[in-house]
RNA sequence: GCGGGUAUGGUGGAAUUGGUAGACGCGCCGGACUCAAAAUCCGGUUCCGCAAGGAGUGCCGGUUCGAUUCCGGCUACCCGCACCA
């Protein structure tokens, strides 16, 4: 619960050492204050190109201008922080920098709602967040800062688009959008809601717009080989990308219509099941069911009302399956004798494979269910040792071909085989591979993206913009009071001479898709000449980046895409350069409690997943308004009870957020960046609480007053030990980005710290633990370090290493198990041979009891660690 | 619909990857200090049981001397699905 004002004053005069004999307390704003200023000044973290040190570039997916940071963002730039802080301290020259993805549909909205343009929006929110991130302490280059929505940054994107364009990589074709008929605009798929505009509440359509695609079919293969290289990725991060490429090798094959002279393609993988086809299925928008639409209107119909609705897979597929028999029938290649009903389905996509397909009902679920809806037969062709009835669940598992005439007996893949050479032989079909990844569309009609760098002249068609009239700037006065892309109606913008042949034409006006922004900014940072996008030389000292790091959310497009971009750089001789990331990190989101009035009753659109109208916000209280009252939770003005609901990602229509800059004003930079990295690993969910930062802020002042307290003379071998052990564990934990676990032994240390008498040996440990913490608490870190008379900062101060002989210990604790249940344990001598422990083991009273007079028949013994005793 | 992930005490999680389940944090209980509170410190805290002991890592089954870990089958929840960034 987000704390207010009011609370703060009390918690100050409490915590303030100036009334009490309190031990004193860590000034974090004066702190903070001094070290981002030394900081500053002594440009700690400028990336130097001309450093001999080895160079690593650390970098998080950088944030889009929303307004405020959230503490979403916080955790994801404290990771990398303590990972780039730590890197130098390890001796690297760190490239960590920051920017912003400045392009896209918020700052639309924002004009549309409240008249404000979308670049005075974006460049407010841009300073803001500059100035919350600063106050975390971050150790970024700000030096090399960039926003996608300024012409120095799009105006090179521009000329890569078209050396792209060049190098055979764009071109241009039919797509579908969203259409809204009402407001007369193209809508993202977000922005369709239960298939209808999000703000008309038109019923959407689908319509086909001449629109800019980039090739990454071509670089399908590579993409999808280039996984195998990236073993610092997550593997589920690579599997969804695979999935994604979905590479399919199957028959391409020919249905012939009866009595026609009509023929369409079909793709399978499952040649093998081709005997149990019973129907064969088309798109509603392919061409033969646009041909037969035009004499039949029922049919055109029902293609309509398919297209009728938005163009996401996801709904497309969930929907009750549903066709129109065509009256058409083909002939079975394999056997002339069948012939199979031909439909228009609704969830045969025209994207994927040839838009057709042969259905068979008992191998796929899809196929299934329509067949049961239009009563078609159900063949079963694979069949498991323990044979086969389907009922409403087809069966995909292995088995061997039946009721398939020369197939039967094969094995699947057998069967394919011989399906294929068949077809290739006869001349009705080919084995092909085939892929889901489609090529990329662009295009985008919207104002707030970057420019298309074309021009449209009737005379010489598509011509690009000579080079010496980039960047093509995006025009400052346009307006949003009327529907539609502003650039379409802008008075002069878009009427230029053709660069060819001089006579009248106009600009493109569609914008590129801002994912287009965030495939090559890495490559901006490393290099930022004002000539050209970047220097390919000094771009490569830095790159790939060592360790990005961001959401899961964007595990396929981002990721793919700038995979993508890298890879056709290179192809036009851009860049010598492969794979953007050579280590990612997909870090979870930050959850929180929701709350709710007791009692207040929810409708179904409030309870669900709705989309943030105001008139359902009313049911939820935010962190801010709830406070805990002994056990209750009740609502801070009333005093009525508050329902707490599921922990859930901070979301604003379920007003579970906390705001970033209460908590640094109350706890300061290094406790919330503590808390960041503590409790959860770093991959997974964070759920924000105020118990969870109050207990970073005790870690805080702990390790200040360790910092502050007395020395004294002597050795002390069990603190050497332990901060030994602290030094190789957290050095180890945070190269695997595992910082909970860094986190949990920092606590230990500082246990042991605190409960050991002051000793020589104990104040080189608090320096230790002072800087094994840095990266995580800088500010304190810094104060304390320079309290303690160190000079210089301990930002620049070398990594510690730890002692080796002090990593082993002499005895080891030996678990007793018999028949392996847990009866007791020993400390012996390291390394004692198995006989002596055996004999240690076998005089235990507890063992004895245990094997109640039996002779154990086995005794396993694992040196070190655990004698079992097997009775 | 397709694809991916997750499941361990009151709670977030840890477990050297097949070898003492519950490190560390939060919460809670008890104590010290204090006129009192705050802050701080000390002790306890998986469950059942006075104890001896027993049970226990979502559920069912398997492999193994030994399974949170490996295999098979479920259940529940979360995420992504190409114009959100």
């Amino acid at each position: 619960m987000t704390p207010t004002r009011d609370d703060k004053r009390i918690d100050d005069g409490n915590r303030d050492d100036g009334r009490s004999n309190a031990p004193a307390r860590f000034d974090f704003a004066a702190a903070e204050a001094r070290w981002q200023a030394a900081w500053s000044d002594a440009a700690t973290f400028r990336a130097d190109d001309a450093s001999p040190r080895p160079k690593t570039f650390i970098l998080e997916m950088f944030p889009y201008p929303s307004g405020k940071i959230h503490v979403g963002h916080v955790r994801n730039y404290v990771m990398g922080d303590v990972l780039a802080r730590t890197r130098r301290a390890q001796g690297f020259e760190v490239l960590h920098p920051m920017g912003w993805d400045a392009f896209g549909m918020p700052a639309e909205n924002a004009a549309i709602e409240r008249g404000i343009h979308p670049g005075t929006w974006t460049r407010a929110n841009i300073t803001a967040m500059r100035g919350q991130l600063q106050r975390l302490g971050f150790a970024l280059d700000w030096s090399r800062e960039l926003a996608t929505c300024e012409p120095d940054y799009y105006g090179h994107e521009q000329a890569l688009f078209l050396d792209l364009m060049a190098g055979g990589l764009v071109y241009r074709k039919q797509s579908a959008v969203n259409w809204d008929p009402v407001d007369h605009t193209v809508l993202a798929n977000e922005q369709v809601i239960d298939g209808r505009g999000w703000r008309s509440g038109a019923l959407v359509e689908r319509r086909q717009l001449s629109q800019w695609f980039l090739k990454i079919t071509d670089f399908a293969d590579e993409l999808l080989d280039g996984l195998a290289t990236l073993d610092q990725w997550p593997d589920k991060v690579r599997l969804m990308q695979e999935n994604w490429i979905g590479k399919s090798v199957g028959l391409r094959f020919t249905f012939d219509v009866i009595d026609r002279t009509k023929a369409f393609d079909v793709f399978t993988t499952r040649p093998d099941t081709l005997f149990g086809a019973s129907f064969a299925a088309i798109a509603p928008d392919h061409p033969l069911a646009k041909t037969l639409g035009a004499t039949n209107p029922a049919l055109a119909a029902f293609s309509a009302a398919c297209l009728a609705t938005g163009t996401a897979a996801a709904e497309v597929e969930a929907r009750e399956k549903l066709g129109y028999d065509t009256g058409l029938r083909v002939a079975h290649p394999l056997d002339a004798a069948i012939t199979l009903p031909v439909f228009v389905a609704n969830f045969v996509l025209m994207d994927y494979g040839t838009g057709a397909i042969f259905g068979c009902p008992a191998h796929d679920q899809r196929d299934l269910d329509f067949a049961r809806k239009y009563g078609l037969p159900v063949l079963p062709v694979v069949a498991p040792d323990d044979g086969i009835a389907i009922v409403d669940e087809a069966y995909v598992g292995p088995g061997q071909i039946v009721n398939s005439q020369f197939l039967d007996g094969m094995t699947i893949d057998a069967a394919k085989a011989a399906v294929i050479a068949r077809a290739e032989s006869e001349g009705w079909g080919t084995g092909t591979t085939v892929w889901r990844l489609r090529d990329w569309g662009v295009s985008r009609q919207r104002y707030w993206g970057t420019p298309i760098p074309v021009i449209h002249c009737k005379t010489c068609g598509v011509v690009p913009v000579p080079r010496d009239q980039l960047p093509v700037v995006l025009p400052e006065d346009v307006t949003f009071d009327v529907p539609g892309n502003p650039l379409d109606r802008h008075a002069t913008w878009k009427h230029v001479a053709c660069p060819s042949c001089a006579g009248p034409a106009v600009r493109e006006t569609d914008t590129l898709d801002t994912f287009v922004n965030s495939s090559w900014y890495f490559l901006r940072f490393a290099s930022a000449p004002t000539t050209a996008a970047f220097d390919p030389v000094v771009a490569k000292a830095w790159l790939p980046v060592a360790q990005y790091i961001g959401g899961v959310e964007h595990a396929i497009l981002h990721l793919l895409y700038a995979r993508f971009w890298t890879r056709a750089l290179r192809r036009i001789g851009k860049i010598d350069l492969t794979e953007p990331f050579t280590g990612l990190f997909t870090q979870g989101m930050v959850t929180h409690e929701t709350y709710r009035r007791a009692g207040t009753n929810l409708t179904a659109a409030s309870e669900g997943d709705f989309e943030g109208d105001n008139d359902t916000v009313g049911a939820w209280l935010s962190p801010a308004e709830v406070e805990r009252r002994g056990d209750a939770v009740v609502e801070r003005a009333t005093g009525l009870a508050v329902e707490v609901g599921r922990v859930i990602k901070m979301s604003k229509s379920k007003k579970n957020t906390v705001d970033p800059d209460a908590i640094l004003e109350r706890y300061g930079a290094d406790a919330v960046r503590w808390f960041s990295l503590s409790d959860s690993p770093p991959e997974r969910d964070l759920a924000w609480s105020e118990a969870g930062i109050d207990g970073a802020w005790r870690l805080v002042q702990r390790v200040w007053r360790l910092a502050l307290s007395g020395a004294a003379d002597g050795n002390d071998v069990a603190t050497a030990k332990a901060a030994a052990k602290a030094v190789a564990g957290v050095t180890a934990d945070i190269d695997k980005l595992q910082f909970n676990k860094a986190v949990a032994r920092l606590y230990e240390l500082v246990t042991v710290l605190e409960r050991a008498a002051p000793s020589a040996t104990r104040s080189a440990a608090i320096d230790t633990l002072l800087q094994l913490a840095a990266p995580m608490i800088p500010h304190l870190a810094e104060e304390a370090w320079a309290r303690r008379g160190h000079g210089g900062m301990i930002a620049t101060a070398p990594w510690p290493i730890a002692d080796p002989a002090l990593l082993i210990d002499d005895t080891v604790t030996i678990a007793i198990q018999v028949n392996g249940k847990l009866k007791d344990s020993v400390e012996t001598t390291k390394g004692a041979s198995r006989e002596s422990v055996e004999a240690i083991v076998l005089a235990r009273d507890k063992v004895i009891r245990a094997l109640d007079g039996k002779v154990p028949r086995k005794v396993i013994v694992v040196p070190d660690r655990l004698v079992n005793l097997v009775a």
